[in-house]
DNA sequence: TGCACTTTTCATTTTTTTTTGAAATTAATG
DNA sequence: CATTAATTTCAAAAAAAAATGAAAAGTGCA
C-alpha cells in the first residue's frame, strides 16, 4: 500500500462520488440506446472519469456486479475499442482505462453491428427480385417501386453511416 | 365477396408468398435494430408489399399473432407515422397501409426516441459540472477535459441526427 | 514443471421485455 | 338508445436477454 502512494503511475485521486454516479447513469443510457446491456454502460461510465486504470476485480466490486458480468462487459468494450489496457509494473492483472475518443467506439459499433445487417439486407433484396411475378404489368410496377425504395435505403445507409462516424471527431 | 371483386379500391392481388416472407424478415431485422419488437417489424413488413389496405384482424390472422399484439404494434407504427389509415366505404373497421417514405419513420423515431435522451443528457452534464471538486488544479483539468468531450458529443449529435433524417429523402 | 492467481466460459437463475387473450372501452348502426 | 362490432387495455404467461458464480482454462512466476 505504501508502494502505491509512491508510485507515480497512481495518482490516488478518487472520482467524486456524485460525478461518478452521473457518469455511470449517462453511459448506461447511451449504451442502452445502442442496444448494449446495462453492465457495459456501467463499466464504461465508471472508467470514463477515472484518472487511474482499474483491474477487473476493482471494477466488479465498485459496481457490485459479478466478475462474470465484468469479464463479459470488458470483452464487449474491448471489441468496441472503448477501453484500453494499461500495463502496471509488478501486477499481473490487466488494468483498464476508458478510451475517451468516442469516434472509435462509434465506428467499431457501426462496423460490428450495423454493416453486417446492411450486407444481409442486400442479399434479401436480391431474393425479393427473384420472387417477383412476371405476368401482370400493373402489379409488377408496384412491387418494383417498393423494391427500388429498399435499394435506395440500403445504399444510402451504406454511404451515410461510415461518413457519419468520420464526422464524429469529438 | 362479389362486391369486393367489383370494387375498384380492391385490386385482389395478393403478395407473392416468397416476397412477403422476405419483406417481413427484412423489416423484423430493421425494426429490431431500432429496438422495436418483432411484431412491429412483422406488421410493417406485411403491409409494405401489400397493394391493398388491411384491417387489424386480417393482419393478426395472416401473421398468426394476437389481436393485442396487432393493436399494440399498429399503435407504435402510427406513432412513428409508418402506417396510414385508409377509408373503406361500407366497412367500419380501420384499414392500414404502409407509409413507404422511410424518412418519416426515421424522423419520428429520432424525435421520439433519441432527442429526449439528448435533452436529459444535457441536464446530466450540468449536474456533473456542479459536482466538480474545486480544490486540486491538476485533477480539475482532467475532469474538465472529459466533460468537454461529453458536451461536444451531445452537441454534435443534436446537430447531426436531424440533418441525417433530412438527408434520407429516399 | 507446478503452483497460485487471473480470466473466461457457460449452465442456471434472475430480470426484463414481449405476447397473449379476456375484460373494458369505444364507436357505429339500426 | 340498445345492440353489436371493433379496438384498446392490462394482468398474467411466455419468451428473450442479462447477470450470476462455480468450474474450466489460461498465464506468469518461482
Amino acid at each position: 500500500m505504501a508502494s502505491k502512494a509512491n508510485n507515480p503511475l497512481h495518482s490516488n485521486y478518487s472520482t467524486p462520488k456524485a460525478l461518478e454516479l452521473e457518469s455511470i447513469d449517462f453511459f448506461v443510457r447511451l449504451m442502452s440506446l445502442l442496444g448494449l446491456p446495462r453492465s457495459v454502460g456501467e463499466i464504461y461510465g465508471l472508467l470514463y472519469f477515472n484518472h487511474d486504470s482499474m483491474c477487473m476485480e476493482q471494477i466488479a466490486s465498485k459496481l457490485a456486479i459479478s466478475i462474470g458480468s465484468a469479464s463479459q462487459g470488458l470483452k464487449t468494450l474491448r471489441s468496441l475499442k472503448a477501453v484500453k489496457t494499461s500495463y502496471v509494473p509488478g501486477d499481473r492483472r490487466d488494468h483498464y482505462l476508458a478510451e475517451s475518443e468516442f469516434r472509435r467506439l462509434f465506428s467499431s459499433f457501426l462496423k460490428d453491428e450495423i454493416l453486417p445487417h446492411l450486407e444481409s439486407a442486400k442479399d434479401r433484396i436480391s431474393r425479393m427480385e427473384e420472387s417477383l411475378p412476371v405476368e401482370n404489368q400493373e402489379q409488377s410496377e408496384f412491387y418494383n417501386i417498393r423494391i427500388e425504395k429498399l435499394k435506395r435505403l440500403t445504399k444510402t445507409s451504406g454511404r451515410l453511416l461510415p461518413a457519419l462516424a468520420g464526422l464524429l471527431r469529438l
